[in-house]
DNA sequence: GCCGAGGGTGAGCGGGCGCTTAGCGAGCCC
DNA sequence: GGGCTCGCTAAGCGCCCGCTCACCCTCGGC
């Protein structure tokens, strides 16, 4: 029922912005293993030979094996900052655009888990300079999703506490996906990423078009 | 606010159950190790060092860094589930239970912050035979939350479309806290809680008393 | 006072790590 | 077609890892 490809390591994400080639097979190998095992367990010799290469043309294209995941960090994180943008630009009222921007930043979680498992996840791996750079891109990510639930507790369609502890939990429940979803499961992404922006439209106690009505 | 005992590593864990005191000593190091820099990124010389111990010290308390690992997850899975099991237990009916069990589940993430951390993120990092009982552990988690969505829905008291879906989100709320939570931060492990506990009852669609009603 | 047991140390082992370097071969320019 | 460039490899350096081993100190029992 999924309709993006899911090709292990290939995914939602394209990577085409990572040229040449050889170093878009090294990254993509990165993803897989630091996925699997973490950035600290996965040696430059595994990235490498699940690239097909010698140990050595890792550093052809890449200066440091941090390098790797400084890279797919910032590309990962601008992904999720896009896909939130384009759900926020869409038409319709909070509602249907905090549904819309939940859905669709759940099923980048759940259909490209792996991606999104280290770019969630291995943050702290970083070393100062470029875990600082990637923070800007994370207060974005929920800045885009603050301004969503405050339009709508402003305007009054939604029925919200603490905004910030609510923006809080509506990008917890989207980013734990990433560390529990199963391509083998009984769910689809998209199952997920409708249910889910159901669960995040009653947290906001949602009256307006679009919220689960009974 | 915080009435728990939040020294670094402290916090509200006892670890009364570990002796003698050389182990315990290793065992609170090893927490704060693995919740700073992760498992793998740790050094059996820091945690040692940390303790106050030469690296050798280790090894008679422990054969491996893995069992360090193992009695930190296995003591903290099973702290988990006792503190759901006694929410469980109170009186009242779904919607309380539910959310004193949400409540002090968070507060356990928030003010326990190191050790939540090293028990939710670093499960991964077990051998095989350790990680399928630990696993063991966390069905037993999932189950008690579960069960009381489940009395909830069948009750009428709650309005829950998919059980185990909403399940699954209520402890994603829940786990995340220990990715995020800052004890420098502007918000108590009490508030968090509260907070956390009222949004997870939207969630479900709770409808009896102690749900938000306005 | 001697002994054994148990908690601890200093030194160091084998090995695998991130990364470097010297050199090789295919392709392109003139 | 000679030479330069570029992508890549084989070999290996230096370091630090998890873990071990020989030995030491302290303390209770007799």
């Amino acid at each position: 029922m999924s309709t993006v490809e899911e090709t292990a390591g290939g995914e939602a994400q394209p990577w085409d912005e990572v040229t040449p080639d050889a170093a878009r097979r090294l990254l993509l190998a990165a993803v897989e293993a630091f996925a699997e095992r973490g950035y600290h367990a996965t040696t430059t010799r595994d990235i490498a030979s699940r690239a097909g290469m010698s140990p050595a043309a890792l550093y052809i294209h890449y200066k440091t094996k941090e390098e790797l995941l400084h890279r797919i960090s910032r590309i990962g994180h601008e992904k999720a900052l896009e896909i939130l943008r384009t759900a926020s630009r869409t038409g319709g009222g909070p509602t249907e655009r905090l549904a819309e921007a939940v859905s669709s930043f759940v099923r980048w979680h759940a259909g490209g888990r792996t991606t999104a498992r280290v770019v969630q996840y291995e943050l702290d791996s970083l070393g100062p300079d470029a875990r600082a750079e990637i923070l800007g891109l994370r207060r974005k990510v929920d800045a885009e999703v603050r301004g969503i639930i405050e339009e709508g507790a402003r305007s009054g369609e939604f029925d919200v506490i603490d905004v910030h502890a609510t923006t809080l939990a509506v990008l917890s429940l989207c980013i734990d996906v990433a560390r529990w979803f199963n391509v083998d499961g009984p769910r689809t992404p998209e199952e997920v990423g409708a249910l889910y922006a159901d669960l995040v439209l009653r947290m906001v106690g949602a009256r307006g078009p679009g919220a689960a009505q009974r």
